[in-house]
DNA sequence: GCATACACTGGTCGATATGACCAGTGGAAC
DNA sequence: GTTCCACTGGTCATATCGACCAGTGTATGC
């Protein structure tokens, strides 16, 4: 009973079964699933159509790409300089893979990746040369130890504990 | 030409084409590229081998979910306690959705959402609860600035600037 | 009690993409 | 000159896709 916003469970292993093989089709999904074909269709078509589901890109690995060096970087900024010029000139960098604006001492949060440790400090460099970057605090990550996931929250918001 | 581990402007402009359009096919690809289907095959299968490309799996949205709230948190954690017990406590969380051991003042930086600001707090004392947690500094994240990309880095990787 | 709305079933249909082949061509390296 | 490799452009059978359809079951509201 998909109500307003929530999960379903069939909806729920239905993200983990494409999550778990993303080739297999739709088919395929529904003989797993022990459903009619249809089903799956409009259940997928739902979640996407809600947002829940954004999209099925290629994951990229940055470490496969030569990128193996992974940083976050905290800036503190000029409270004139505004958010929304900042990122702008973040997004030019195209080592900054991600940035929020954060609550705290900080003023925003940036995931860095770069070639080497010694590139790492040209990047944040580059970070520090936009203009209205008081001070950038970086801390490397060593190891991932939980790569980005979402499946345990999907179950999590399905009721399948 | 592909040399080594590099990436290629074709390789590039497919994954760009594949993250901008996901769902057409290597035909279409093939077809907008102007080059033969059996390249586009050819290089695709290459990128996964290799793992630049990880996997086409669902992109879940935990907004759309039902948990808007984004929290950085830093853990500080007792020297006794090592990473990765530690690590296998916090991924019994679902709302961890990622955690990384870092360089500095803290031992940990994870990422953690929530249904409401209330509900936050209450997977921080999950997390506190975690014997070997001797602090753990909280940031909010009040805008995603700049989305998680890796495209621009795809691109320069490819020599394409 | 009855009518409505909705999700799912199980079936068909034609159009299309897929993965597998193949011989042939061009360029680069040895 | 020869070998290696990537790419081309073509074919082939199979499987999947997206679209339909009537029928069933359940929950809802009148």
């Amino acid at each position: 009973m998909t109500s307003g916003t929530g999960i379903d469970a069939l909806d729920a292993k239905l993200i983990e079964l494409l999550e778990a093989e993303p080739r297999i089709g739709v088919l395929e999904c529904a003989r797993r699933l022990g459903v009619a074909r249809g089903t799956v269709q409009a259940r997928l078509d739902k979640l996407i159509a809600r947002g829940v589901v954004r999209d099925f890109g290629p994951r990229v690995d940055p470490a496969a790409l030569g990128y193996p060096v992974t940083a976050f970087v905290t800036l503190e900024l000029r409270q004139a300089v505004g958010h929304q010029p900042m990122a702008q000139r973040l997004a030019r960098i195209p080592e900054v893979l991600e940035a929020h604006t954060v609550t705290g001492a900080g003023d925003m949060l940036c995931r860095i990746v770069a070639r080497t440790n010694a590139e790492l400090q040209d990047v944040i460099d580059r970070v520090l040369a936009s203009e209205g970057v008081l001070r950038a605090t970086t801390v490397i990550a060593l190891a991932e130890q939980i790569p980005h996931r979402t499946l345990p929250l999907v179950k999590e918001a399905a009721g399948l504990n």
